[in-house]
DNA sequence: ATAAAAAATGACACCAGTGTCATTTAAATT
DNA sequence: AATTTAAATGACACTGGTGTCATTTTTTAT
């Protein structure tokens, strides 16, 4: 799996649509960068339909060539493997996500709300767009892969520590353990998610993430439960 | 990833010093039926020697038939894809992990110790062999795609939460929660050791299965840890 | 010892997928 | 309008790996 630094500059996030339309965006963007974006974004959605039918694995540069629209030699101008492809898709994804999520702790009220809420908008996230869904579950070990490596872990596990010590409501878990507990929540997440879709049972965003965090909150013992 | 069904029946346990030493075995086995164990014997070492080296995905089948020392076709008499090989291997370590921890399991007293003793002989085993760490590192992905995948996952899940009911201990919990639970807990289990694996920190099997245990049974609220 | 059966061997034909590059087409510049 | 520069195109050659199978070797049965 690459190491999804920025293969390809191009990622002006001006949508397409501003330029179209008229002059009510700067506008100074050329045929040439406007058809840019244009390709980059085809091949990039080309990829998410792919890996979501094929799974990464199976799916093949022509696979996504073909999806593209686009000629073989195109595509080598904007990427230069599929798992180049995988990545920018993954990095789009997990900004939303950490975005979100990071949004919802630094609102919580409590150590229960701070894990519940994080885990609400995850699972909502996930079920926004049913296609998601089935990204996922096709693809849960390459995304597995992807998130638990390297930058985009630390990344992500170092904030959610970071979260948790800045709400103040964990002061008194020693460290060791907070990493622990990190490290559990971001692991946990992915088999429960899974396990539902697998299981074919409804997803409830609402109660999961309620139980999540009373079972994280509150361990198993007795009086937890009584 | 194949369905671990297995590929071939050739599963006599039956070791071949037996054969080798004399009459002390049944030893009713002819060179044939012999040779059939060894050769399958040195494909699953050489499988598991690639596999640690290269991972599963960059492995190919002349690598496994190169290190085996055997020819391209015998290969074929005995596996039909290196996944096979794979699975095969997958199967016989898990047998030995599944066997001792349930053994753990049922000697626990407490709740705490039926998860850090079970979590101990977990850690105790990968690090038993020096090669089972690398081959688990180097192959994270494929690993737990295959343990946490269909029949697998839910015979080690399932058993897990039979030990936990089985022990009493868990009686008050609600069952939906048993179920995260045992869930989390092993999602957790490959985090955590690839997370210390990957860090360079000494495992020190007696120190995490303690912190884990504490950290399911106690919960991170505050008079857990007070 | 001989015949029949089982298994091992490795050369070979085959293929899906890759990356390149000479050529064509489109856009920017003058 | 002419020229230059940028990008798109797809045919092509190449390759790493696969699975097969006619032949040889080893084992078992007679």
């Amino acid at each position: 799996m690459g190491n999804l630094s920025l293969d390809n500059q191009c990622f002006a996030e001006v949508s397409l649509k501003g330029a179209e339309r008229g002059t009510d965006c700067p506008k100074r963007m050329g045929k040439l960068a406007e058809n840019k974006i244009r390709n980059r974004r085809q091949i990039l959605d080309a990829g998410f339909d792919v890996f979501k039918d094929k799974g990464l694995e199976q799916s093949t540069i022509a696979d996504i060539v073909q999806k593209s629209g686009l000629a073989r030699g195109t595509f080598y101008n904007y990427f230069q493997t599929k798992e180049s492809v995988w990545d920018a898709i993954i990095l789009e994804l997990l900004g939303e996500l950490a975005e979100r999520i990071h949004k919802a702790r630094i609102q919580a009220t409590s150590a229960y709300s701070l894990i519940a809420d994080a885990y609400r908008v995850y699972f909502e996230i996930l079920l926004e767009k049913p296609d998601r869904v089935q990204f996922l579950v096709r693809n849960q070990t390459p995304v597995r892969n992807t998130v638990f490596t390297g930058q985009v872990l630390d990344a992500i596990y170092k904030q959610l520590v970071r979260d948790m010590q800045a709400s103040g409501h964990f002061n008194h878990v020693p460290e060791r353990i907070l990493n622990l507990s990190a490290l559990a929540m971001m692991g946990v997440t992915f088999e429960v998610f899974i396990d539902a879709a697998r299981g074919g049972k409804e997803i409830n965003p609402e109660e999961l993430s309620r139980d999540l965090a009373a079972m994280f909150v509150n361990g198993l013992r007795e009086s937890s439960w009584t």
